[in-house]
DNA sequence: ACAGTCTTATTGTATAGACATAAAATGGCC
DNA sequence: GGCCATTTTATGTCTATACAATAAGACTGT
């Protein structure tokens, strides 16, 4: 990337890009290409204040973003080192069903299959941590791609968390939308597995039970509250999920 | 090197030493709690200068590393505001394969099955993108926890990206971590699949043929070129991956 | 040689001020 | 009213400085 920095004393820098952003580009980009292999110590705040002529604090921002971002390791008196790759962080992204449907250029639709209030049981807790009596309101819900079968959703809400869910109906707008839309920031933990296909499953897909499907689990809490549980079921043999690793991620 | 474990959720930092820390600990508080809910204009930077009583570079920075965590969008002029949550992004943290069969307290060991020389064909294209006729080196390894099987490693080298690996003998450290350890800072796209156990993992894993599989494929490059590529076969039954999201991050 | 202390270099955090930039709000003009 | 220039304002970036915390290395006394 260039950036044009004409010019030493007074910064009017230009629009291509601020500087701190330069050097981030120029550390990273040393340290991607291994020119600054792990272990590398690389230059001290002062000398790379009078290389880029700029405040300590300036090239303190670089250094301490690159930290954050995993790529150096800061140690007072000893100096800033190149960290081994780490095992590999990766991003997953779970598009939410729609958009993932209309990204492959076919027409989306789902039905409620199934929708039913009920208590929680024992033998709710291990997808939804909550007493047993708590209101739940299951839901089992088929997604299409245009007119194939795409997505089996079996979905708890604890009505506890979200009272207002017991008079959605979902007619409209599935329920993980509908939840997204009311439900403030949340925690959540994905559980990817490998399983073969149940009788659900089996019937909505039109395939042999037993089948390797891929299924992705979802616990939702809002402030340690459990909100919903979601089991998403695809077929095996027409789903991947794909994450993409970048060190820098910026 | 593969099989994801939720990274430790954010501890609450509320009580943490820096004034930005505790800073940034209470509007993240407030946002999760959903006091500030999605399009909350959070105050102005100035406001928080006289309500902390610090200078407006120390607010600038907390709201600069909330905005970097996606938690506000920040707007000239206009002010800064709670984001509508986007839980789609899930972070992964994939370890490598000893560590994980250590975790469990369990024996690891492996053993290379496959071992050979070839040349690139149009076969491996979709795996490893290089030209034809670029030299491989190609691997199977069984991987073991204890005295059961793990999982099945398959995976390609690319010897004209990676030389020295033609000589690689990988008898006391699996090709996985003699790779990082020799390959700097790299990008991997990872692929999530479930599919049938083929005769090579039906064979490893003594499970009928077509029974559900967990599959990782990764690929890695450095700097545009194809470095290697591995497929991580799990039985579908003993493993899963998981993934934590908390919307703080850091 | 060894243990404890001191020095010093480096990072961590914070301040006050300055100017740049972009977008909303305003006001004037037709 | 509708359009354009101007003002206002919040964020974006940077400087120069200051002091604190920490850990490596040197120094000292036994």
């Amino acid at each position: 990337m260039v950036t044009a920095r004409a010019r030493a004393a007074t910064p009017p820098r230009a629009a291509a890009g601020s500087l701190h952003q330069r050097i981030l580009g120029e550390i990273e980009a040393r340290i991607l290409t291994g020119e600054w292999p792990p272990g590398h110590r690389i230059p001290f705040e002062h000398e790379l204040t009078t290389r880029y002529g700029c405040s300590r604090m300036t090239v303190n921002k670089v250094l301490t973003q690159l930290a954050g971002a995993g790529l150096i390791e800061r140690r007072r008196k000893a100096g800033s080192f190149v960290r081994r790759p780490q095992f590999q962080l990766a991003i997953l992204t779970i598009q939410d069903i729609r958009t993932e449907v209309e990204a492959r250029g076919l027409a989306y639709r789902f039905t409620v299959a199934v929708r039913r209030h009920r208590r929680a049981g024992k033998a709710d807790s291990p997808r939804l941590a909550v007493p047993a009596g708590t209101p739940l309101l299951a839901l089992t819900c088929h997604h299409f791609a245009g007119s194939q079968p795409f997505c089996l959703e079996e979905r708890l809400i604890n009505l506890a968390a979200v009272p207002e869910a017991a008079d959605a109906l979902f007619a409209d707008e599935p329920p993980g939308t509908w939840l997204v839309d009311r439900v403030p920031w949340s925690t959540a933990e994905h559980r990817i597995r490998a399983c073969g296909a149940g009788p659900a499953a089996a019937a909505l897909f039109g395939i042999p039970e037993g089948t390797a499907c891929l299924v992705v689990e979802r616990r939702t809490f809002e402030t340690d509250q459990p909100v919903t549980a979601v089991r998403l079921t695809y077929r095996g043999d027409a789903h991947e999920l794909v994450a993409l690793f970048t060190p820098s991620q910026s």
